[in-house]
RNA sequence: GCAGGGGUGGCUGAGGCGGUCAAAGGCGCCGGGCUUAAGAUCCGGUCCUUAUGGGUUCGUGGGUUCGAAUCCCACCCCCUGCACCA
C-alpha cells in the first residue's frame, strides 16, 4: 500500500506514465512468498540438491548497487534451479563483525553491537524488497555467539593437532587500525582497509598454519572452476619454487649457513654468500670485529623503513662484507659472507648464495663491489666460456668448470637433480619446495571480533578454554579508543586456569574477521543445529557450493582462507569435502559517469561536473567510473526501486551486461526496461483475448515455444543471464509480433505460450510472473511450480521453422535488392519475378555438403564433382567453373542451420508460392510470380544468379 | 621483470574447437506505419559501392591454409596480480 501511494507521484514526474500504469504490488507477492514458505529448503533426497551463494555481506548502513547486482545474479540462478526440479539452497546472512562497526563506536559513542544490529535491520529490509528468494530461516551473523563460539571450538581444536600456534615474531603492524594484519591484508606495503603504511615489529602472535596445506591449495585449483585471473592470483599468492636448501660451514664456526636456491645447478659458480641484514647469524658474526659498524648501519637502515619505502630505496642495491668466510659445500672453496639490503629476512632461510655469473642481482652486486664473477654453464652443448661475462646467464645451460668430477656437460633439470644429490649423499643439503605463502595470523588487537579462547597462567602457559565454557563472549563493559578495549573490561580479564585453578588472564586478542567468513557456508547447510557446527551428513550433502557469486576483491584473502579451512575442517573428520566452492563467478563492477580530466587522468566528483578541471582549468570530459562515495556517482536502489519497481530494477541490472562485465548505469536503459516491464505487464490480458482461430501460424509458434525453451536453458545452464533474460524479455515479444503479422491470433496458442512464458520471466522478474500466473488463473504460486518445458524441436516442428525462417530471410534479401532496383525503374517496383534455384545447384549443393560434413577436403572434391550426372553433358565446363568460382565459396557461408535446410526436404518454391500474398502485400507489391530456375515458366534468364536459399529477384 | 586477462563497426559489446562473419544484442542516428501532435509501440535502414555483385574492415606486421577476427610467430598498447622471491 505505502508503495503504491509514494511512488505514484514520483513516476508522474520522472517517467509521464499515464493513469493506466499499475506497478505489480511487489511487496503483497513478498508477503505470500513468505506465508508460503516457498524458498525454505529442508534437506529432500528426491531432488537433486544445489547450493547456491552469494558471499554474505558485511552490514554496512545501507544496501548497494553493488549488492543489487550480486544478489540479482545470484536469485536468477537459484530460482532457475528451484523451477528445474532442483533441491535449492539459497541462504543469507551477515559479515557481522569488523572495524567499521568499532570505528564508529569510538567516533559517535555507540556500541558496535547495536549499530550492527541497526545496520542490519535496515538492510535485511531493503534486501527483501528486491523480493530475492533467501531462506530466511537459515540467517546468520558472525557476531552471534551461537556462530562464533565454533571459531572458538575450531580454534582450540587447531591448537589440540599444532595447526595453531603462538609465536614471537615480526609481524605487519597498522598504526592507523592499531592492530596486526595477515600478509594477505598489505597491499603494496600498505593496510588494505586504510591504506597507511604497515610497519614491522616483533610481537608475540597466534597464527594458522596456512602453509601446511600449500600443495594441496595448489592442486585444487585444477579441481574447480574459477576464473583463470582468480586461479592465477592463488597461484602466485602461494608461490611454489622447487630448489634446494644447501648447507654452508662456516670457517672458524660451528655455526652454518643454510641457503634456498631454485638454482642448484649453479652451485659451483659461487663466489660470496650474502645474509639479510636481520639475519641472525650476521650479528653473531660480526660482533666485537671492525666490521660490526658497518654491518649495524645497513641493518638499521633497513629495519627503520617500511615495506613501501624499502620498496623505492632497494632500487639501489647496498652490501657490506663481514670479514668471515663460508666453506663451500662440494669444493671446500672459502667464500666470502656479505650482507645485502636486498636479501629478506622472512623469504627462505634469509640468505642467499650468490652466483654472479648466472644471477642479475648477483652480478650488479658483486660488479659494485669487485667481487668474482665465476661463469659455471653455458649456453650451447659443448661451447667454451667466454674471457668476461658482460651479464648474467639466467637461462639454464651445460654445466662447465664443476671442479668436481661427473657434472660438466649436464643440463637443466638433470643438472639440478645431480647437484641435490651430491649434496644429500655428503649430508650438505635436500631437494625442497619453497613457498611464498607466511601461516595466516589470526590475532587482532580489536574489540569487535571473536575473541581468542585461550587463558594465560603463569604456571601453566597459554590454556585452551575447555568446550564447556564455549563461547567466551564478547563483554559490554569496556572502553573504545584506547588500544585493544578488551584490556579495560576487568570481568573479562580475570579467569581462572583451567588446568590448575589459579588465577590467570584472559587472551584479550580477537580473531581476524576472516576466520568468520571461512567456513560460513557450511554453518549454512545446517544453520539451526545447537548441538554442533554443522551436521556431517547434512554437510556432505549440500556441499560443495555448486554456484558461488561475489567480488573479485577476495580472490586472495577471502577464497583461500575459505579453501584452508574447508580442508582443515575435513582433517578434524567433520565433513568430507575437499574444495567448498565449485563454481565462482565473479560480478563486474557497477559504474556510473563521473567527470574526468583528460590532461591530468584523473576521476573528479559529481561535484566538478559542468565547470573547469580544479587542478588544471582544462575543460572536463566523462568517464565511466565505479560507483563510490567519494566520486559522488553512487544511484540509490532504494530510489530506484521507488521509482520503478524491483522487477526493473533486477531486469535492467542483469540485461545491461554480462555477469562478469562491468556494466554501466544509465538512467536511459533503466527508462527502457521499465518501458519494456510495462509493456508485457499486460501481455496476458492481451493475448487471452485474442479472438482468432486456428492457423497455420500456430504450429510456428507452438514450434518456436519449444526452440525458445531451449535455448533459455542452454543459457541458464551457462550462467549467461544476459542471453536468457534476452530471450525472455526480448525476443518472445518479437516472435509474437511475427505470428500476428503472419495471421495468428489463436487464444489456444497464446495460452501455451503464457503457461511456457511465465516461468522464463520468473527468474528475472518474479514478481510480474506472479501477476501473469494470477492472471493464468493460477491458484499456485509461480515461484513454487516447476517448469513444464514443451518438448525439444521434434524435426516436423524444424521443418516448419525452417519454412519461416526462409521466407524471412528471402523477404530481407528481396527488400534490399528492390531499394537498388527502384533506381533503375522509373515508376518504382509493382511486379516481381522470383526465380528459384535451378535442380542442378541444390543437388550440387547437397553432394558438395554431404561431401564436406564427412569431412573431406574441398580441393578432392573437382574429381567427384565430374563423376556428377550433372556435369556428364555440355555444360560441364559451366559447372565446373561454377563450383569454383560460386559454389565453393557459398558453402561455407551456409551456418549449420541454412546446411540442415539445404540438406532438408524443404521446397524453396512452395514455401514462397504458399506464402506469395504476404510476401507481395509486405514488398509492397501488386503481383509476384515465383518460377523455377531454367524451367519452361522462367522467361527472366537470371536463373544464373539464383543459388539454393538465395532466389533472384527480377523487379519490374 | 614474471604471471593472468584484454585490444572488434559512431559508442557499447557478443563471438573466437578456422569457413556460419560485414560480424548478434543494445545504445545512438535515419526512414516508414500509427497519432491532431509528442511519447510509447510496430516495420525497416545504418563501412564503401552496387539490380541481387564487388571492395575494405576485428591493435600492427609476418606465417600456416583452398579459406583467418578465430590457429602460429614477432611487435605495440591497456587492465589485474606478484615482485631484487633467491
Amino acid at each position: 500500500m505505502w508503495y503504491q501511494s509514494q511512488t505514484r507521484p514520483l513516476w508522474g514526474r520522472v517517467f509521464c506514465m499515464s493513469d493506466e500504469f499499475s506497478p505489480s504490488d511487489e511487496v503483497a507477492w513478498q508477503q505470500k512468498w513468505a506465508d508460503n514458505h516457498v524458498f525454505e529448503t529442508d534437506l529432500d533426497t528426491q531432488k537433486p540438491p544445489f547450493y547456491c551463494l552469494e558471499m554474505y555481506p558485511y552490514p554496512s548502513g545501507k544496501m548497494h548497487m553493488g549488492h543489487v547486482r550480486n544478489y540479482s545474479i545470484g536469485d536468477a540462478v537459484a530460482r532457475y534451479k528451484r523451477m528445474m526440479g532442483f533441491d535449492v539452497l539459497y541462504p543469507i546472512g551477515f559479515d557481522s563483525f569488523g572495524m567499521p562497526a568499532e570505528n564508529a563506536a569510538i567516533k559517535e559513542g555507540i556500541h558496535p553491537h547495536d549499530i550492527t544490529q541497526k545496520n542490519m535491520e535496515s538492510i535485511t529490509e531493503q534486501i527483501k524488497r528486491m523480493g530475492f528468494s533467501y531462506d530466511w530461516r537459515r540467517m546468520l551473523m558472525s557476531h552471534d555467539p551461537r556462530y562464533y563460539k565454533w571459531n572458538q571450538w575450531f580454534f582450540t581444536k587447531f591448537l589440540e593437532n599444532g595447526l595453531a600456534y603462538q609465536k614471537y615474531a615480526p609481524v605487519n603492524w597498522c598504526d592507523s587500525c592499531e592492530t596486526v594484519l595477515a600478509n594477505e591484508q598489505v597491499k603494496n606495503g600498505r593496510c588494505w582497509r586504510c591504506a597507511s603504511n604497515v610497519k614491522q615489529k616483533d610481537m608475540s602472535q597466534w597464527f594458522l598454519d596456512t602453509p601446511k596445506y600449500a600443495q594441496e591449495l595448489l592442486d585444487g585449483l585444477e579441481t574447480i572452476s574459477f576464473p583463470a585471473n582468480v586461479k592465477s592470483l592463488q597461484q602466485d599468492w602461494l608461490g611454489r619454487s622447487e630448489g634446494a636448501e644447501i648447507e654452508f660451514a662456516i670457517e672458524g664456526s660451528d655455526e652454518k649457513i643454510t641457503v634456498f636456491t631454485t638454482r642448484p645447478d649453479t652451485l659451483f659458480g659461487v663466489t660470496f654468500v650474502t645474509l639479510a641484514p636481520e639475519h641472525p647469524l650476521s650479528q653473531t658474526l660480526v660482533e666485537g670485529t671492525q666490521y660490526e659498524e658497518g654491518w649495524k648501519q645497513l641493518k638499521n637502515e633497513v629495519a627503520s623503513m617500511s615495506d613501501f619505502d624499502r620498496e623505492k630505496i632497494l632500487k639501489v642495491k647496498k652490501g657490506v662484507p663481514l670479514g668471515r668466510n663460508a666453506i663451500h659445500p662440494l669444493t671446500g672453496e672459502l667464500i666470502p659472507i656479505w650482507v645485502g639490503n636486498f636479501v629478506i629476512a622472512t623469504y627462505g632461510t634469509g640468505a642467499v648464495m650468490a652466483v654472479p655469473g648466472h644471477d642479475e642481482r648477483d652480478f650488479a652486486f658483486a660488479k659494485q663491489y669487485n667481487i668474482p664473477i665465476k661463469q659455471v654453464l653455458v649456453m650451447q652443448e659443448n661451447a667454451s666460456c667466454e674471457d668476461e661475462l658482460n651479464n648474467a646467464k639466467t637461462e639454464l645451460g651445460w654445466m662447465v668448470n664443476s671442479g668436481l668430477d661427473g657434472f660438466d656437460g649436464l643440463y637443466g633439470e638433470e643438472a639440478k637433480r645431480a647437484v641435490i644429490s651430491k649434496l644429500e649423499e655428503n649430508d650438505k643439503g635436500e631437494g625442497l619446495v619453497q613457498w611464498k605463502i607466511r601461516p595466516w595470523l589470526v590475532s587482532r588487537q580489536r574489540y569487535w571480533g571473536t575473541p581468542i579462547p585461550v587463558i594465560h597462567c603463569t604456571d601453566c602457559g597459554a590454556v585452551p578454554v575447555p568446550e564447556s565454557d564455549l563461547p567466551v563472549e564478547l563483554p559490554r563493559d569496556v572502553t573504545f579508543g584506547h588500544g585493544n578495549p578488551l584490556e579495560t573490561s576487568e570481568s573479562f580479564l580475570a579467569a581462572d586456569c583451567p588446568k590448575c585453578g589459579k588465577d590467570a588472564r584472559r587472551e584479550t586478542d580477537t580473531m581476524d574477521t576472516f576466520m568468520d567468513s571461512s567456513w560460513y557456508y557450511l554453518r549454512y547447510t545446517d544453520a539451526l543445529n545447537d548441538e554442533k557446527c554443522f551436521e556431517k551428513a547434512v554437510a556432505n550433502h549440500w556441499m560443495n557450493v555448486d554456484f558461488y557469486c561475489g567480488g573479485i576483491e577476495h580472490a586472495q584473502m577471502h577464497l583461500i582462507y575459505a579453501r584452508f579451512m574447508t580442508k582443515a575442517l575435513r582433517d578434524l573428520g567433520l565433513h568430507d569435502i575437499d574444495e567448498p566452492f565449485n563454481e565462482l563467478l565473479c560480478q563486474g563492477m557497477v559504474n556510473k559517469g563521473a567527470p574526468w580530466c583528460n590532461t591530468c587522468a584523473i576521476t573528479l566528483s559529481v561535484d566538478h561536473a559542468g565547470s573547469p578541471c580544479p587542478q588544471c582549468n582544462s575543460e572536463l570530459g566523462e568517464r565511466s567510473a565505479k560507483m563510490s562515495k567519494s566520486h559522488g556517482n553512487t544511484v540509490s536502489p532504494e530510489d530506484m526501486i521507488e521509482k520503478v519497481g524491483a522487477d526493473t530494477v533486477r531486469l535492467f541490472i542483469l540485461f545491461a551486461a554480462n555477469p562478469t562485465a562491468g556494466m554501466d548505469w544509465s538512467d536511459s536503459a533503466l527508462e527502457s526496461n521499465n518501458r519494456v516491464i510495462q509493456s508485457l505487464r499486460n501481455m496476458p490480458e492481451t493475448i487471452l483475448s485474442w479472438d482468432g482461430n486456428e492457423s497455420p501460424m500456430d504450429e510456428w509458434m507452438r514450434a518456436r515455444i519449444c526452440q525458445r525453451s531451449c535455448e533459455f536453458q542452454r543459457a541458464m545452464d551457462a550462467y549467461d543471464l544476459r542471453r536468457a533474460v534476452e530471450i525472455s524479455h526480448y525476443e518472445i515479444t518479437k516472435d509474437i509480433n511475427w505470428y500476428i503479422r503472419r495471421g495468428g491470433l489463436n487464444p489456444i496458442v497464446g495460452r501455451e505460450l503464457l503457461e511456457v512464458w511465465t516461468h522464463l520471466i520468473s527468474i528475472s522478474t518474479p514478481h510480474m510472473a506472479e501477476d501473469w500466473g494470477q492472471l493464468l488463473g493460477h491458484t499456485d504460486l509461480v515461484s513454487a511450480s516447476q517448469y513444464q518445458h514443451p518438448g525439444d524441436v521434434s524435426k516436423q516442428s524444424q521443418s516448419v521453422l525452417d519454412a519461416e525462417a526462409y521466407t524471412r530471410s528471402f523477404l530481407e534479401s528481396a527488400r534490399k535488392i528492390k531499394t537498388i532496383a527502384e533506381r533503375h525503374l522509373d515508376n518504382g517496383a509493382r511486379t516481381a519475378i522470383v526465380v528459384i534455384s535451378p535442380q542442378w545447384k541444390r543437388e550440387l549443393a547437397k553432394t558438395a555438403l554431404d561431401f564436406i560434413i564427412a569431412g573431406g577436403n574441398p580441393k578432392s572434391f573437382i574429381p567427384i564433382l565430374s563423376q556428377m550426372d550433372i556435369c556428364q553433358g555440355q555444360r560441364k565446363g559451366e559447372i565446373m567453373g561454377y563450383w569454383g568460382k560460386k559454389m565453393l565459396p557459398q558453402l561455407f557461408k551456409w551456418d549449420d542451420e541454412s546446411r540442415a535446410v539445404i540438406l532438408s526436404e524443404l521446397n524453396e518454391l512452395e514455401v514462397l508460392q504458399s506464402r506469395s500474398e504476404f510476401i507481395a502485400t509486405d514488398l509492397g507489391l501488386e503481383s509476384i510470380v515465383f518460377v523455377s530456375g531454367e524451367s519452361t515458366e522462367d522467361t527472366t534468364q537470371r536463373a544464373a544468379s539464383a543459388m539454393p536459399l538465395g532466389p533472384a529477384v527480377v523487379y519490374n
